[in-house]
RNA sequence: GGGCCCGUAGCUCAGCGGUUAGAGCAGGGGACUCAUAAUCCCUUGGUCGGUGGUUCGAAUCCUCCCGGGCCUACCA
């Protein structure tokens, strides 16, 4: 197979808003295909950034108290945390606001301006006098003028339907400030993308770069009479690039925001020392985008439109998938299904949302469902039940004598699934996971037949068939290894798990062509643990609190009047300490664990019987005095901090293997535990 | 108002012109005990949303209707 070139984008979040898990079907779907590429051998180059431009980043920074670059400098940690918490990463992650962005930014504007097609035209808008900025009709709210609804957007009315321009509303207000705007007229630059429209037909019609239903909508709803002039420019004062020659005007984010692929390009390549043009000028390279089905005219029409007036290669695909629900709905903060990423992160394995994910997607537009029961069944009943289980069954019968050193016969198990990498791999290429999935999930459930028919465990009881036996666990270990090969891009934490169960890291797809030999078994451990619904409860009671500020967490400024809000009082009760040396502080291993069980214990009055995971099968029983402050039903699943390396205590009701970290005042009344900030995950060390 | 997608067993879906419509999960019965109460065997269950057509033959193609979802309605 030659090795192809390929590169891939997902849509840059805006730097506004936390991820949830909507976000994260993009991300995690991105990055199916890029593993599965990377697996294939290909060279393949993963890129996302921060979009960081526009009114709305302006306005958040002003009613924090902070600038611009700051706030999305936080918001980009968390992105990025967020994203790794869920083994999804980019090659590079970068920012719409960077100087790459703003050269690349020119560069494509002069190229336009050249060929042309932009033009200048006055246009009338709202201005919002307290910010201080012109206002989208979407961020303007009133009176609707037709049937008095009230708090309808500046564009059209939920209630009725009527359409209508901002000025027209009774008593607007503008979404951010509440002030009445004013009508003000300014000149902006547009862009005459009908000049471009018989290469738009063309490309989007031929088939190739974009999904049946995509060019459809386009050929029906755009492509069909003239298309209308992009307005390109904001005027001052904006958060984004100024426009070189024409000052006073800035690039709309959507401008600047999808060449914020190519400015994390460019990243990558001057830290890898790769040409830029060999990416984005170059026949031999393939560029995919996934998006989301929110913003297709801007990668199927404007996108198009700018590369090609810049002489840059088009997109090869533009991979376009739905909207998440879950339950069936729109995701709602009061019932809790708004489940943001860290929140997720913090009460669940991030592989189980993965292969959930992808047992649902497919190549098309649709919509995709998060039904938690089902959500539930999948992971435990294909992922545990039938995949893990299989190693979980064979492993260590074989783990004194190693795999069997030729191949048996397995009646032509191994070369059926070796075979059916073919079909999953054209799955996986196509993006049609659930079909990958379904395929996958069918060997298993051959595997497991062989095992039941071939009964290991009663050859186990006679040395004189340990022969036999051994053949049996090679049959099964390996056809487990080509599953784990196969899932390897959806499951990556456990083609590790099967790389040091087996001694030979998966590395390639291929390798689910050729059976594994003589080589030694590990000690089997756990490699996925199975979804209580408890769990699963406690995720969506966390998600429950309304959380306005699903921006970014304020700096935490001090009221006014006071040098300090907190009371000193506290201090004065206790003490501090004598002060210790860092070796003695050291000793003490504080780690990040998870509760994965909690139980009452009736007999003592402070007690609670906590089970603590620190990742793995890593598992602390510890008995912790908290019974005042908490209840067991309540920690399931939280992070907390605890001493790992305490010394065991035996008490009256069962051996204690540690302590969880609390905040404890007046008299040991009040007591709250004390829970690491998003990104920290069971086993890490508190320093 | 315009457009797109979907409607197959209780649930999630596959099948997309050709023998008596399939799978997983759930339900029922049995087996086994190696395995994270996992697994294996057997089994109940569908007039393929409705209607009218095309065809030797339709879940599969076309009409219309009903139901569900989504996107749009001039700075897209």
């Amino acid at each position: 197979m030659t090795q192809r070139r390929i590169l891939v984008t997902s849509a840059l979040p805006y730097a506004n808003y936390q991820l949830h898990i909507g976000n994260m079907l993009e991300h995690i779907q991105t990055n199916f295909w890029v593993r599965f590429q990377k697996l294939r051998g290909h060279k393949c180059v993963s890129l996302c950034a921060d979009d960081t431009h526009g009114t709305a980043i302006m306005i958040s920074a002003q009613q924090q108290g902070i600038r611009e670059e700051e706030l999305i400098a936080r918001m980009q940690k968390a992105h990025i945390d967020d994203i790794a918490g869920f083994d999804a990463e980019y090659d590079n992650f970068g920012s719409t606001n960077s100087p790459e962005n703003r050269a690349l930014c020119q560069e494509i504007w002069a190229a336009i301006r050249k060929a042309g097609l932009v033009v200048e035209k006055e246009v009338t808008q709202l201005f919002d006098p307290k910010a201080g900025t012109f206002l989208a009709d979407r961020q303007v709210k009133g009176t609707c003028p037709k049937c008095g609804a009230r708090d309808q957007y500046g564009d059209n009315c939920d209630k009725c339907g009527a359409t209508y321009s901002p000025a027209d509303l009774v008593d607007p207000k503008s979404a951010f400030t509440g002030a009445t705007p004013e009508v003000r007229g300014a000149v902006h630059l547009f862009i005459q993308i009908e000049r471009l429209h018989r290469f738009l037909a063309e490309w989007t019609q031929s088939g190739e770069h974009l999904q049946p239903e995509v060019a459809n909508y386009l050929a029906g709803h755009f492509l069909h009479e003239p298309l209308r002039d992009w307005d390109v420019s904001r005027p001052a004062p904006y958060f984004g690039f100024e426009i070189p020659d024409s000052p006073g005007n800035y690039w709309y984010v959507w401008f600047d925001a999808p060449i914020g692929y190519m400015a994390s390009t460019r990243q990558w390549c001057d830290a890898h020392g790769e040409a830029f043009d060999d990416w984005w000028r170059s026949e031999a390279t393939e560029i995919h985008h996934f998006i989301g089905k929110d913003i297709t005219y801007f990668h199927t029409l404007f996108w198009p439109a700018m590369l090609h007036s810049a002489g840059f290669s088009l997109p090869t695909k533009v991979h376009i998938h739905g909207f998440l629900t879950v339950g069936g709905e729109k995701m709602s903060k009061s019932k809790g299904t708004f489940i943001r990423a860290a929140t997720y992160l913090e009460h669940l394995d991030p592989a189980y949302l993965r292969y959930y994910y992808a047992s649902k997607l497919g190549p098309r537009v649709d919509d995709l469902d998060l039904n938690l029961d089902e959500f539930i069944t999948k992971i435990n009943s294909d992922l545990v039940g039938k995949v893990v289980n299989l190693a979980s069954r064979t492993a260590k019968f074989v783990e004194k004598t190693g795999l069997a050193a030729e191949y048996p016969d397995d009646g032509g198990l191994f070369a059926q699934a070796a075979d059916e990498g073919q079909t999953i791999a054209e799955a996986y290429e196509q993006c049609d996971t659930n079909r990958a999935m379904r395929q996958i999930m069918a060997i298993a459930d051959r595997a497991n037949q062989y095992v039941e028919h071939a009964q290991p465990w009663v050859l186990a009881k006679d040395p004189a068939k340990a022969r036999q036996l051994q053949d049996i666990c090679t049959v099964g270990l390996n056809l487990f290894r080509q599953i784990a090969v196969y899932l390897a891009p959806v499951l990556p934490r456990m083609a590790r798990q099967t790389g040091e169960l087996l001694g030979r890291p998966i590395s390639h797809w291929d390798e689910a062509q050729t059976p594994l030999l003589g080589t030694p078994v590990g000690r089997f451990q756990h490699m996925m643990t199975r979804v209580d619904k408890k769990q699963v409860d406690a995720m969506i009671e966390a998600s429950k609190q309304p959380d306005e500020s699903a921006a970014v967490v304020p700096a935490g400024q001090p009221e006014q009047g006071s040098s300090s809000i907190d009371s000193d009082q506290p201090l004065a009760d206790v003490p501090l300490a004598p002060m210790c040396s860092f070796d003695d502080f050291q000793k003490v291993d504080l780690r990040v664990a998870r509760i994965v069980a909690a139980e009452d214990v009736p007999e003592a009055n402070k007690l609670v019987h906590l089970t603590l995971s620190l990742g793995g099968d890593k598992r602390l029983n510890v008995f912790a005095g908290i019974k005042s402050a908490y209840k067991p039903e309540d920690l399931v699943g939280r992070l907390v901090v605890c001493v790992a390396n305490l010394a065991p205590r035996k008490m009256k009701f069962g051996t204690s293997e540690g302590m969880i970290v609390a905040a404890v005042g007046e008299g040991g009344k009040s007591l709250s535990l004390v829970a690491p900030d998003q990104g920290a995950r069971p086993g890490h060390r508190v320093q």
